[in-house]
Parts: structure tokens; C-alpha cells; sequence
RNA sequence: CGCGGGGUGGAGCAGCCCGGUAGCUCGUCAGGCUCAUAACCUGAAGGUCGGAGGUUCAAAUCCUUCCCCCGCAA
């Protein structure tokens, strides 16, 4: 099939190195490239430096929402657009402009957890079961007409690292399936009845809170972990917890405690032990390693 | 030129400001001790102190430059 690819982040590129083995991709739509990163550079997204490695042409609108784009996203007349983690709304217009329409990858089980960060919000809640699903896209922010699914086990020692790396391995192969058994898929309408919003992650919310039970705060921090990490401030120095569990000590809340090469973390009505940290300026190591050279008491 | 931290035996850290024969915790190896413990004791091996220049009688430590890793901000 002749594909317009629409997507920004690592998790889109999956899909489109897939989609490039098998589809003629015209285009390549993502966002711009943006000053980020250490030293301020111009970084192109890793779409945008896939594409451009494998000759695709590259387009970084800023909004979709005028004729002259609309016009030149019409005029590659491609079968259909696969839609990965863009990051701009497609108007109407866009939507219709190929035969076969817009196609999403969305890293949840919809109806669930429709919105921006589904893969750190399904660990935070405590869900077992988290997935990929292929979709039509909608006018409505995730909303539109379910084609399949994939799903993935979600246990304690997910983080959203984890997950977010096998979603998109699952959603890049879903998106081919998709493709190659359409006229046999069925769209299924959600129930809304049964939906929930991922909300974008706010930056206090990186912030370690020991009033929440062991828990929730292990989940928080699997789900956080690599990026944004819950991070505390110890001796002036910032730590992030990229990996925790529940403990069965109890530890005075908000406190901290090393006892020989083990690090716990004082909550509400128990403690959480720290497994993987990372010190400022240094590399994420296991919490072990760390107490070799270094101590909290 | 956005701000900042770091690269020291296998691992993690200290030492660097105030130059003078490399230290701590762990691991490894050998031996010992113990009912047991985040165990303990004795001994040993193992380092071009990221690379290259420079200053100096002398540089891990001061100066210049390069490479690599990371935190913040966006």
C-alpha cells in the first residue's frame, strides 16, 4: 500500500521501520525540530532522522489546520495514513483525504485510557493488563473506531520503560496485520461508559511523596522510571528512583534509612526499598553498587 | 557558545581548593573463626588516577586542549 506516516517519538518509529519493509511510505509527517537537549541543539525527532536516512521525504508542519497543508497532505494520494504518537490534531479534511482514512496506534486497551501518556498511567493504576490498539481516528481524542488489539501483561517489576518498549514492538505489528487482513477487521464502536484519561504527566508530580501508601508508590515510581523518575533531594544532591518495591519494614515516614546495601524509603503506613538509583551526574546504577562508595546515614 | 556534575585497581566512592612515592567500602583469591547475623578475622593479587600537551625538582592534584558519561533547564 502507498502510506503517509505520521508520528514523532521512538515509539512511532517502531511502526515505521515495519511499515518500510513491506509498504511504499510517500511521506513522512512529524514534528518539527525543536531546541532541546544539552547545549540547546536543533534536534530533529527520531522520525524525522530515520526518514531522512532512508530517503523519505520529511514534512514538519506546525498545524494542519489550513488549506495549503491540507492540500499538499491530499496530493501524495496515498491509500492510507497510520498515525503513531503524532503530537498535532488531524482537522476533518485530513481525515477524508485518502480512501482508506487515518489510522492510530494508541499504547492502551481502549476505551481506556485515552489521552497523552496511557503506558505511565495503566502502572500507576495498578492495572494488570495493558495493550495496543489500532483504531480509526476520530474527531474526539481517541475515540474512534477500534480495529484490533494487542496485550501485554503488566507485573511489579514493569516499568514504563518496559512497557513502553514492548507496546510499540506490539503495535508495530499490529499496524501491519491491520493492513494486511483490513477487509476482514470489523471496527468496533468504544463504550464510553468504560473509558478513562491518561493525563499528561505533570512535572511535581516527579516530585517523591511519601504520603502515599508503599503501594502506590512503588507503582508510581515503576510507572515514572526511566523518564520523568521520581527523584528526592538528599545532602543537596538529587537522586532518582528508577526502581522500588514494596518492604515489609516499617520506617518512620519521609525518612530514609540504609541499612547495610539496602536503601528503604519511609512512607505512609510503610516503606518502599529502593532497587535502582541514580545520583546527579552519574549513571543509573543498581542501589548496591551505589552503597559501595556512598552513604545516606 | 543555556546552567552544572563526573571519568581514580573488577564495582561504587574519597583524595583535587592548600602539588610531594594512591585510600575507603564491596568483590576476587588463599587461610582462619562461627549455632547464627547486613556476619567476622588474617593475608594476597589487581591501578598508564579518561587521552594528549604544558608548568614544576616533583602533578590524580595547577594550566591548555580533546574524547566519553550524566543532572538541570527547554
Amino acid at each position: 500500500m502507498k502510506i503517509v506516516f505520521m508520528g514523532t517519538p521512538d515509539f512511532a518509529l517502531e511502526a515505521l521501520k515495519a511499515l518500510a519493509t513491506e509498504h511504499e511510505i510517500l511521506a513522512v509527517y512529524t514534528k518539527e525540530p525543536k531546541i532541546s537537549g544539552r547545549g540547546n541543539k536543533l534536534l530533529k525527532t527520531p522520525v524525522h532522522m530515520w526518514a531522512e536516512e532512508h530517503n523519505i521525504e520529511v514534512r514538519t508542519p506546525k498545524t494542519l489546520r489550513n488549506e495549503e497543508e491540507q492540500r499538499k497532505f491530499a496530493e501524495l494520494k496515498a491509500d492510507i495514513a497510520v498515525v503513531a504518537a503524532y503530537g498535532l490534531i488531524l482537522p476533518q479534511p485530513v481525515l477524508r483525504a485518502y480512501p482508506l482514512g487515518c489510522i492510530n496506534i494508541h499504547a492502551s486497551l481502549l476505551p481506556r485510557w485515552r489521552g497523552a501518556a496511557p503506558i505511565q498511567r495503566s502502572i500507576e493504576a495498578g492495572d494488570k493488563v495493558s495493550g495496543v490498539t489500532i483504531m480509526k481516528v476520530a474527531a474526539g481524542l481517541d475515540t474512534g473506531d477500534m480495529l484490533l488489539k494487542g496485550e501485554v501483561e503488566i507485573t511489579p517489576d514493569t516499568t514504563g520503560g518496559d512497557l513502553h518498549d514492548k507496546l510499540a514492538a506490539i503495535g508495530a505489528d499490529l499496524v501491519m496485520k491491520t493492513l494486511r487482513e483490513w477487509k476482514n477487521i470489523k471496527p468496533q464502536v468504544q463504550d464510553d461508559s468504560l473509558s478513562c484519561y491518561a493525563s499528561k504527566i505533570e512535572k511535581d508530580e516527579s516530585v517523591l511523596d511519601c504520603e502515599l501508601n508503599a503501594e502506590v508508590l512503588a507503582r508510581k515510581i515503576m510507572a515514572f522510571s526511566p523518564y520523568p523518575a521520581i527523584y528526592f533531594e538528599h545532602k543537596g544532591e538529587r537522586f532518582k528512583i528508577l526502581r522500588a518495591k514494596v518492604a515489609d519494614e516499617h520506617i518512620e515516614k519521609g525518612s530514609i534509612k540504609q541499612f547495610g546495601n539496602r536503601l528503604f524509603i519511609g512512607c505512609n503506613g510503610g516503606a518502599v526499598e529502593v532497587k535502582e538509583i541514580q545520583r546527579q551526574g552519574k549513571r543509573a546504577m543498581a542501589t548496591e553498587e551505589l552503597l559501595r562508595g556512598y552513604s545516606f546515614n
